[in-house]
DNA sequence: TTGTATGCGTTATCAA
DNA sequence: TTGATAACGCATACAA
């Protein structure tokens, strides 16, 4: 392997028979140098394959341009989407975005923050709401301004860029009781450290007590959002005392692993039980019968976030919180019991 | 919003009461630090939210710990995968990741690789072969260790970490003609600018000359990975003559959709029409029928990627190629043709 | 239009 | 164990 000594911008003056000075701007402000001098610099630069250093760049200028997102997985199509959109957004103005992922760590996430800002990230995109004090503060004291996704909250101090989950999934189950379904399980995703789910799971609750439904005919099932482990679950739902009818799931890819082990237990589905997801991913609708699920709107969501972001970092103003409307979408997974 | 002036290590040492120095010596090395002294600088720390500048410590220390990738794109569970378990091996030994996509845009591919260089990036992961060869000069120019993943190819210059994609699919595409499809249509992805994509049509093509398919008995039609377009393509497939028995699809993504859009056209597959996919995401395995696919082990590639890549920014060589082994899984969605 | 000189925040060398 | 100080690579105010 090559030499490990990078070109500076001094080999490029020296080879250019320039000034290290004439070279910054040859790349920074090419409007101010003459053009025989940046033909000469240019060559220079693409002899000695030179890139500046991002680091010394930064220190000297004091900006970055660059924007941070720390999200939970990366293998995940939710986030997946709406990062993508997110990174479009970012791209086509002229920043350059950097991703972390916290495996749904607090602290690795904690970290991952902190990393990002000591890279110089100049605004950072999280994921819900579930984080330390601290790690708020640090973000604050250090004039960093974020937005927080995937949750809205009306009254609070910080930006969301999201969707009422509770709100979302309430209404739903709503729905799922209005049909005559009396006894309810839920598959929901881990409830610690993450409020997405949390909500989810108080939603339904909620939609619950308004309807009158006793305790012991809701019965609720933790799990990390995983195929196998949403079977398994449902397997575990299915021997409880009244035995739901409908199964409401934490998200979609829970829903199409309980629908799955439904099928593989002989069940119909919906006939046998229904089944209800969350997210609207594109599985949801290839599974058979797809699924009646909550649309969330991923895509719009990573670009209006990215947008807040950018106007943030501007005018150094805290932008508004926006709330986006999820629906509800009805395919094939609900019907009413015992139908 | 508060002030922008970020503490520094100054500001630490003064309120510690110690020199700069110091403070540098608690944070890296803090074995060399008095008790008493040490808790000061934390303390200050703590209290002033402290985090040091990361480009001004790359600058003066040469090093990063930090690996970056390129991917074409986040919105696909394909890479997701692999760079998850990427990104884990990566944390496991203490070093950052830090992604950017590229939207298949090779021009954009290559800006990013520059910015992740000059961020420090001192390794970097890369997917496919096909890029220009200034690029590649590049790295080797400034002594930065690439693999390149989801492909490989023996006698190549560069390291390989991935599978071949020509003959996995042709072992594929052999088991379709073995079966007695004698009409075959097949759904890729954009061969341009992608070896992958290319190399799958590619693999085809041989095993049809095997079998002394005539030309006209093969209709490719390529589209971007994407359930709808993928539809779409069926569709224009079905109505070319001979009308083609087996359709082999670039990858999962575009075989659900089309398996999808057959069953909306009424046709039953495998009986009606066979339809392969390959990659083996999870979604393959949702489907009715599962897709007979080809299993390619992402989340090992990417591990292994990863072990690659570190052993290679340690040693300063070149690690030689690792060939993965993909297999093909029969579920249900290919059979004799009219059966 | 170009060059000189200074500072950005950190680490590392050397003395104390 | 601690402190002073010289790099590190670049941008920019100021001079020429």
């Amino acid at each position: 392997m090559p030499n490990h000594s990078l070109p500076t911008l001094e080999d490029v003056a020296r080879e250019a028979q320039v000034s290290t000075a004439t070279v910054s701007r040859s790349l920074n402000s090419p409007d101010n140098v003459a053009a025989k001098t940046l033909e000469r610099v240019q060559a220079a630069v693409q002899k000695l394959g030179y890139s500046p250093n991002f680091g010394a760049r930064a220190l000297a200028a004091k900006r970055t341009n660059t924007i941070g997102a720390v999200i939970p997985t990366m293998e995940n199509a939710i986030f997946a989407r709406g990062l993508q959109a997110f990174q479009e957004t970012i791209s086509r103005n002229g920043s350059t975005l950097l991703v972390a992922s916290s495996s749904y760590l607090r602290e690795l996430e904690e970290e991952q923050i902190r990393n990002l800002v000591a890279r110089g990230a100049d605004a950072i995109l999280l994921i819900g709401e579930d984080r330390s004090e601290e790690i708020y503060e640090f973000l604050k004291k250090r004039g960093i301004p974020y937005v927080l996704a995937w949750n809205y909250r009306p009254n609070s101090s910080h930006c969301f860029v999201g969707f009422d989950n509770r709100a979302a999934i309430k209404n739903l189950a709503r729905k799922v009781l209005d049909l005559g379904h009396v006894t309810i399980g839920m598959i929901a995703g881990l409830t610690q450290e993450n409020d997405r789910a949390r909500d989810r799971v108080l939603g339904v609750r909620e939609a619950l007590a308004e309807y009158n439904i006793p305790g012991e005919n809701f019965h609720v099932i933790e799990t990390s959002y995983d195929f196998t482990n949403a079977g398994d679950a449902l397997e575990l739902l299915l021997e409880k005392k009244p035995k739901p009818t409908a199964i409401i799931c934490g998200n979609d890819i829970l829903a199409v692993g309980a629908v799955k082990q439904a099928k593989a237990l002989g069940l119909r589905v919906p006939e046998d039980i229904s089944i209800t997801g969350f997210d609207d991913i594109e599985v949801s609708s290839i599974i058979e019968p797809p699924l009646t699920t909550v649309h969330i709107p991923h895509r719009k969501m990573g670009k209006i976030a990215a947008e807040c972001l950018l106007a943030m970092r501007k005018n150094q103003v805290l932008s508004k919180s926006i709330k986006l409307n999820p629906f509800i979408v009805e395919r094939g997974s609900l019907s009413k019991p015992g139908e």
